[in-house]
DNA sequence: CCCAGGCTCCACCGGACGGTGGAGACGGAG
DNA sequence: CTCCGTCTCCACCGTCCGGTGGAGCCTGGG
């Protein structure tokens, strides 16, 4: 795919400087070429639809359409070109967002010049391309060990509950009635009344909108 | 931290030809210095204590006990070594577990020799390095599209309750009868029985249980 | 062998829930 | 001003839920 030859790579940043520091760094690469640039997200879209670029380096704060927005757009319609973010600032959300919206690089604007044009020439290939604090980012987004406490102590409940009783409050939590449950389950709605109450007791709870929140919290995943 | 001057490395593999290798390589860098060898991560753990590396590239399958284990012995007396696990395969599952043991890098032995040594550099600067498909794997992880769905789907509904109608549903989620809900929010339980009622037609479901789904689902962060 | 525990079912009851139709007050949009 | 949406409440009614106290059946362990 792409730049077995040259890189064709669109800039987007709604400052002149650093679109031409940008450009003077990529262009010192034979191998790099800069056909285009966009000074906001709209503006982006349509030199990006026009030149179809390899690689677009995408800043995020940006008048009349932001570069996450631009960046789903462009994603919405297919577009061939893989997308690096480049932005000063790296909070949390805006790191989920972009990768999540499909960017294959996160950079931030302190990036050496040389490491940048790696970054082009890896994303071209289809390699993600992150800074190191981003990686961390998503390391520690990964890593967190989501909420333990409450976690824990559901499962330790449900681990209580016998095969059926289980069934039963999976199917509680699913927004079933007694009589689904008993026709899901090929059972008498007495029969499962009785689970239902025998899981109430072991939960320590009054009513099944509290079961399924145990359910619930003991499967999140992750 | 560290090598200003020479980053000292411990390399721990079963394979003595990897270790050969590995230290052919590293020992072409004038800044790195391969200071010992273990077999196993038993035998990790003593020349580690002993030669107290900046980083240590551990592979994972070993004999007596394998990297990862290593790794969490490490980690857990506080060991002042950044570790890079290195490793032939990347399964989600290792990647995962040695980065939320506090791994610094996870590496693919098809690495290249000379990123294999800016890889070093940088984890003993502190910084994360990982593969791209490492990386990818990731990125994946974070963007788990399926939960995607159902959330978005969540919230449009949500947003369509006015302002008492989303805090009756936040309290019928909590588990709370109408007459605890009357009583939490100062309302008559006929108010409260209408707005209930409102929210099982607006959110199309017609138990409390399900309202529950929906509003945990929407919250459901990360 | 008996007994404990799990699974299946039963009857009864009061209270909670869910559906329907209405009403008065208020505030903002047209 | 009138209309519309929201918030507040009411009454009625059938159903479902949750609690209690049973009862057989089967399996496995002491």
């Amino acid at each position: 795919m792409a730049g077995v030859s040259t890189v064709r790579v669109v800039v987007v940043d709604d400052d002149p400087l650093v679109r031409a520091g940008l450009r003077m760094i990529l262009g010192g690469a034979p191998d790099l070429d800069v056909v285009g640039e966009a000074v906001d997200g709209q503006d982006a879209l349509d030199v990006i639809a026009r030149e179809l670029p390899d690689v677009v380096l995408m800043d995020i704060r940006m008048p009349r359409m932001d570069g996450l927005a631009a960046t789903r757009r462009l994603k919405e319609r297919g577009t061939s070109a893989r997308i690096i973010v480049l932005t000063t600032f790296d909070t949390d959300e805006m790191v989920l967002t972009a990768l999540q919206l499909g960017a294959s690089g996160f950079l931030l604007k302190d990036t050496a010049p040389a490491d940048l044009v790696v970054a082009v020439r890896r994303v071209a290939l289809g390699e993600p391309m992150l800074s190191p604090s981003v990686t961390n980012q998503l390391i520690a987004a990964v890593t967190r060990p989501s909420d333990d406490g409450r976690r824990r102590k559901a499962r330790t409940l449900l681990a209580r509950l016998t095969e059926r009783e289980r069934e039963v409050a999976d199917a509680v939590s699913d927004g079933m009635t007694n009589t689904e449950i008993a026709r899901s389950l090929h059972l008498g709605v007495a029969t499962v009344k009785t689970h239902v109450g025998s899981v109430f007791t072991k939960l320590e709870v009054t009513n099944r909108v509290q079961v399924a929140r145990y359910v619930h919290d003991a499967a999140d995943d992750r």
